[in-house]
DNA sequence: CTGAAAGCGCTAACAA
DNA sequence: TTGTTAGCGCTTTCAG
């Protein structure tokens, strides 16, 4: 019976050479389709030997010898463990996950406690070529995230927020927020609304106060009253609750701005439950749009977000960065589009 | 200016060893914390070099020597790129993250299409040191692709089935989804229905096949005549309009049945943009309690699912399999839990 | 209490 | 056309 705690054994290139009567650098050769002036029987004899004995080329050693681990690291700060049940995270991630496979690269996920840092396994050794990261908190908070992990001196892409400063080799990737807040707020504007009433999630993400800047830029000079309510996300519970008391408290507002799709669905249910009409008594919208919200009556006038794109785009930035030696590009900013509803 | 093409170089053992003035098997021993007989004055020499330098463990130096990779592959069976938006999925994930993490490790994602999976970046290589595994398919594909997995010779958690045969050093880890379904079956029989819909998402699961099956037995002996519908779940538009095609073309139902709460949704939207009401003319259930389901009303009669805990688990086993050599446990299910709602 | 040295599997420069 | 070899960074045994 196998010792099952030691790592089973696999084949080694010295082993495969053996079994093919060739040398280790021709097993290697062979294996890395470096045909050039090889002869057709060596490659077969070879090739042969490799099916054989079932060869795999050991990663480490692979790195080892290369100093190319062939990982991408994706880090995402966030308090809750449950950080994978944001619909664009997971579209996001689903993206680089696509994208990183396609180009033999291997996705390695993490989730950074922004209490504690270090505690990221990516961030503790060279485990990766480079880093792609979605980062929360305020501002400063941010900013010394990042300065902390330019230290692994990493080409890094950092999604959802605009460009860093005092780091090198960085390039952004982001939807435009900003416009498509701008855009939402024009469309509520037709409503002639004089309270609107921004749901924001607890949590600092520097894409919704993208969205929030853009809400205000619109709104504020169109007269409209922005007032604003934070929410825990976590079980939905807590958002209901915030919201049904801060409506019984004060006076209705004309529109319910959610500034992502399940504080929307939120709004929606709430005004519904106490006895208002949406959109007749008060309008909503949502933001990013995912197939989630898509069966709901009335429909959500929302704005469709490119999050899976954006994770494509990122992991394609950071290939040809590790491969060609620069990134193509700094700053990449993706457009948005409306979503017509009937909840607004 | 720094050759940016050229991997950067951080600091080795023994760059850290000179610094220090020690060899470098006494700063080995330091950066593993294993200072057994060792002078404190050499101890702190040697840590003060490691932060001077800010030295980090080389992976691939380290996982060549110790035959570990520290590392576990998620693997994903899903011909959609949009794996990820499955609530499930991202749950079991968010889990397994975590606890990995925790515990040292770090996790590779990736899907495998079911067209190719040996295209996945974690099945070529010695990538990681153990499997977590979620299938799906038919019985005959899912059986095909464990035996390929089994010969990557990896300890595996398999998540969401029945410990499958002929395959070693592999553990199950599943929530109970045949008894969640006889629990909501019999719920349903409180309606005393004639007539159940069954929803189904078109790619098979067994766990969706495992709900069926509880279904079926506790509503066929009843009496109660239960038909199925396939849908697509990639945005909810096709599983819409296939109901409501269905709907239209034969007798109302008494009771809709979604094997997951996305399709339960459908289900309720679709009936009362038909004019029905829920649950007085037609009741609904879900599948799989998560939040974004949590401010709908009327509230969703539904089964929560431990995805979280199952991945927790299932990583806890193996990374105890990896290092105390054999799986405590070779199956383990979770129970689920009835969530009562006004749906049904 | 500390250090010397072997060797994990691989790639690539160079030799034959 | 193929083979020999050095050495990537690390852990661990054994000698001092």
């Amino acid at each position: 019976m196998r010792d099952l705690s030691a790592p089973r054994k696999v084949a080694t290139l010295r082993e495969v050479a053996e079994a093919a009567g060739v040398s280790i650098a021709t097993v290697s050769k062979v294996v890395n389709g470096r045909f050039e002036g090889m002869t057709a029987s060596t490659r077969e004899r070879v090739e042969a030997a490799v099916r054989e004995l079932a060869y795999r080329p050991n990663r480490a050693g692979r790195s080892l010898r290369s100093a190319r681990q062939s990982r991408i690291g994706m880090l995402i700060v966030d308090p809750s463990p449950r950080f994978l049940v944001d619909p664009f995270i997971t579209n996001l991630v689903a993206g680089i996950s696509n994208e990183v496979s396609m180009r033999g690269y291997g996705l390695l996920l993490s989730r950074i406690d922004p209490e504690e840092p270090e505690s990221s396994y990516i961030v503790k050794g060279q485990e990766a070529d480079a880093l792609a990261v979605l980062l929360s908190g305020t501002a400063p908070e941010r900013e010394h995230l990042l300065a902390r992990l330019a230290e692994l001196r990493h080409p890094m892409v950092v999604f959802q927020q605009a460009m860093p400063g005092g780091v090198e080799d960085v390039c952004t990737v982001r939807q435009d927020d900003v416009g498509g807040a701008r855009q939402m707020a024009r469309r509520i504007l037709e409503r002639r609304p004089s309270r609107a009433l921004c749901l924001l999630p607890r949590q600092r993400w520097p894409a919704i106060e993208a969205r929030l800047q853009g809400f205000e830029e619109v709104l504020a000079p169109a007269g409209v009253t922005l007032s604003q309510l934070r929410c825990d996300e976590g079980d939905m519970e807590g958002a209901l609750d915030a919201l049904r008391e801060h409506l019984a408290a004060g006076p209705l507002p004309d529109v319910i701005i959610g500034t992502n799709d399940r504080l929307a669905v939120v709004a929606v249910e709430v005004l519904q439950a106490m006895g208002h009409k949406v959109p007749e008594d008060v309008g909503v919208s949502g933001f990013n749009a995912f197939p989630f919200t898509t069966p709901l009556r009335p429909r959500l006038a929302t704005v469709r977000s490119p999050a899976y794109r954006l994770g494509e785009l990122g992991a394609r930035l950071l290939i040809e960065r590790i491969e060609q030696g620069a990134f193509a590009t700094r700053e990449t900013v993706v457009p948005v589009e409306l979503v017509e509803g009937e909840s607004l």
